[in-house]
DNA sequence: ACTCACTGATTACAACCGTAGTAGCTTTTG
DNA sequence: CAAAAGCTACTACGGTTGTAATCAGTGAGT
């Protein structure tokens, strides 16, 4: 499976948008975001073109205006994002991350005790 | 505590050479890195003096030439860090993360089981 | 004293990012 | 049909990043 393009932060956010839902038009999208940022029209559509540029949106045209839809999963990209962001920071453990989060108190054993079963679930 | 400036992955190299061992020269930081990249002895005084400029470095001047030493600890850095990236994408709660290195593998019941014990002694 | 080598400082430059403005085409509407 | 409104395309601009070349000062060797 070819990796996905590389995904800036605000284009991160455009990308949320159309996970949730598919296809949107370029002004669904800016509605969309309307509530969580004060992005310009022209700036969501500038991320939309970048992003379709760099092939992480694909088009269809509708009549006159555009369908935008992801060409890769969120889980693909959350995948590569969290490889890169490991092997940058805690060179490529998944543990050292963990250990920091235990110790800085951002996880609790309520969160330890659903890891345990989703490590259950998920061995078999 | 003040924040620590924001550090491009290549500055990240040189940061970690220095929370090795510090302080360093110039020189012995371009030596260092010489194993690990293929940079050119001036790219890596370019990312030196651009991590002393955003206030991640300080340098005191000895002879003729300058000691770097690390403003913040590394812990710091990586706090901030993962801070920023567990929001990016995962929305700000470690659970998420968790549950996607779960599922994807990464993670195992004996580091689930070392978590544990760490979360053990950090709360006491 | 003069030149050479080494060091830090300045400059370069393309790609990427955040954040848009403007131009040009089309569709709707009076 | 002409004007308005909407949509995409092109352009912009300052900051960051990766990757360095060049310039200028200074200590060291001859």
């Amino acid at each position: 499976m070819k990796h996905p393009p590389q995904i800036s932060g605000a284009e991160w956010q455009v990308m949320e948008v159309l996970w949730r839902k598919q296809p949107l038009t370029a002004n669904d999208v800016i509605e969309a975001l309307g509530d969580q940022t004060d992005w310009k029209p022209n700036t969501v559509r500038t991320l939309l073109a970048r992003l379709v540029k760099k092939g992480a949106l694909k088009v269809a045209s509708e009549g006159n205006r555009y369908l935008y839809t992801p060409c890769f999963a969120r889980e693909q990209h959350v995948s590569d994002e969290s490889e890169s962001f490991l092997s940058r920071i805690f060179g490529g453990t998944a543990k050292g991350l963990l250990v920091h989060f235990a110790e800085s108190g951002k996880l609790t054993e309520v969160d330890l005790n659903e890891l345990r079963k989703i490590l259950k679930r998920t061995k078999e």
